[in-house]
DNA sequence: GGAGCCTGTGTCAAATTCGCGACGCTTTTC
DNA sequence: GAAAAGCGTCGCGAATTTGACACAGGCTCC
C-alpha cells in the first residue's frame, strides 16, 4: 500500500478531490476521468490573489484544499466586502465563463490553496455533453443567487447587532452541514473555529472593525457567546436566534 | 388582415413574445413551437400577488406584457425590499424550479401583466433537449449574480446620497439598452420615465421615504437632475456619477 | 536575545448619518 | 365628496462611523 505512490496514486488523488466537489459528484467514473484529463493544477500562497475584480477571465478554479475569499475591493485604503468564502469542494469564477464579462470580484487565497483549473472550452464542452454537471451547475448557481439575495435582505433590514447574529448562525448551519436558510431554526450549543479577525467578520456583515469588537463584547457579556481557546461557542443557538428579530 | 384574428393569430402573438425573450431568442422555429406547446397563458391583476415568499413553487413566468416586482416582504408593517422589476422580454421565478426549494422572494404585478406558465417537467426537459434555450439560462443567471453583487457591493460602501446616483444611473443604462455595469460612465443628457413613487424607491435601495425625499430635493438644488412633469431628467450623467464616489 | 515593527485587539469621545414619528397638503381613487 | 395614497418637511434621538491611542503577541533583522 505504502507504495502506490506516483502518477496512479495521483490520479486517484484527483478523482477523489472532483468528487468531493458537487460539480462532479453524480458523474459516472468515465466521464469523470475525461474531466480529470481536462483540468490543470493550480497553487497558490498565502495572501495570494488568485484574480482581481475587472480582470478578463477564462478559467473556473476548483478547490481541493486550503480556503478562497472572495471580496469586493473597496475603491482604496478601507476594508474590502467580503462576499464569501469558499473552501476543499467548492469552485469560483464560472461568472466569466458563462457569460464572458470581467471577474465581478476579487479572489485571494486564504491559506495555502490547492486548485484545478478548468478553461472554458473544456468547461463549454463538458456543459454540453455532461448532464449531471450541468444540473449541478444550475443547482449551484441557483444556491449563489438565493445566498445573495439573503445577504440583500439583511443589509437591508436588520441592524448591526442583528447582522452579526445571523452571521454567526448561517456560519454555524454550514458548518453543521445544514441549509443556511434553516440558520434561525438551530437549538443547543454549537462550537466554531475562530479563523478570522474582526477587520474581516466586518467586511462580511458591513460594519467597522471597531463595531464587531463592541458588539462581540456585548454578546459575551449577555452569555450569548463565549470563547474558548479559538473557538467560539454558542451555548443556545435558539436565544442568539432571537437577537435577529427585526 | 382585420379577419386573420383566431388561434393562427394568437399563436403568431405568442411566438413574437417568446421571441422577445432571451430564454427564446436563439431558437430555432421548429423547437419554439414545441415551447409554445408546453406554455399556458396566465394574467394578473395590478396589484396582484404572483407568489409569495416560502411558498413551494414549480413554475416559471415569463412576462409578456405589464412589469412585476420582485421584493422580499419585511415581516411586517414597513415598506419591502425591492430586488428588481422585470418588464416584458423578462422571467423570473426560475430559482424554485432549479433547485425545487421554496420561492425565495415575492413576485407582484406592478401593472396588469400577462404571463406565460412554464412548469417544472417541461422546463427540466426543455433544458436537456434545447443548447440555445440552456446557453441563455446560464448567460441570465451569471447576470443575476452579477446584479445581486453589485448591489451588496452598494450597500456596503456607499452612503444614502451615493446609492440614490448609482441607482439612478443604473436604471438609465438599463433604459439605454447598456450594461448596468458601465452605468457610471454614461455622459451627456438623459431622460427617464417615473413609474415609482418614492417609498419603491426607497425600498430599493435600502433608505427610507423620508430620506429618499430629502435626497431627491437635494439633487433637483444642485441641479444634478430636474423633473419635467413624470419624466426624470438628468443634464449631465457623469457629474451624477461623481457623487456615486466613495 | 533584544529592538523594532507589524498585526490584531480593546476602548473612548466626537461627529454624522439616518430612521422614526408627526404633521399638513395635494392628488388620485372609489 | 370622502377616503386613501403620495408628497414635502421638521426635529429628535439612536445607531454607527471615524479617528485616535494604548496594549499584547509574534516576527524579523541584526
Amino acid at each position: 500500500m505504502a507504495g502506490m505512490v506516483g502518477s496512479a496514486a495521483s490520479g486517484g488523488a484527483l478523482r477523489e478531490a472532483l468528487r468531493a466537489c458537487r460539480l462532479f459528484a453524480d458523474m459516472d467514473e468515465a466521464s469523470l476521468d475525461m474531466c480529470a484529463a481536462a483540468l490543470r493544477p493550480r497553487r497558490f500562497r498565502k495572501g495570494e490573489t488568485i484574480f482581481h475584480a475587472g480582470d478578463p477571465g477564462d478559467a473556473l478554479f476548483i478547490v481541493s484544499d486550503g480556503a478562497v475569499k472572495i471580496t469586493i475591493p473597496s475603491d482604496e485604503g478601507s476594508e474590502p466586502a467580503i462576499l464569501t468564502t469558499i473552501g476543499p469542494g467548492g469552485f469560483f469564477g464560472e461568472l466569466s465563463l458563462l457569460d464572458g464579462a470581467p471577474r465581478s470580484a476579487t479572489a485571494v487565497a486564504l491559506d495555502p490553496t490547492a486548485t484545478h483549473v478548468l478553461r472554458r472550452d473544456a468547461f463549454d464542452a463538458l456543459v454540453d455533453s455532461e448532464p449531471a454537471l450541468r444540473r449541478a451547475l444550475l443547482v449551484t448557481l441557483a444556491g449563489e443567487i438565493r445566498r445573495l439575495t439573503a445577504q440583500v435582505e439583511d443589509l437591508h433590514f436588520l441592524d448591526l447587532p442583528g447582522r452579526l447574529a445571523r452571521h454567526l448562525l448561517r456560519t454555524l448551519a454550514i458548518g453543521d452541514g445544514r441549509d443556511p436558510a434553516e440558520a434561525d431554526t438551530l437549538v443547543g450549543e454549537h462550537r466554531l473555529s475562530w479563523p478570522y479577525t474582526q477587520a474581516e467578520l466586518a467586511g462580511m456583515i458591513g460594519a467597522s472593525r471597531q463595531s464587531v469588537n463592541r458588539l462581540l463584547a456585548d454578546l459575551v457579556a449577555e452569555g450569548l457567546v463565549r470563547f474558548d481557546g479559538d473557538e467560539l461557542v454558542i451555548p443556545d443557538a435558539s436565544r442568539l436566534a432571537l437577537a435577529t428579530r427585526r
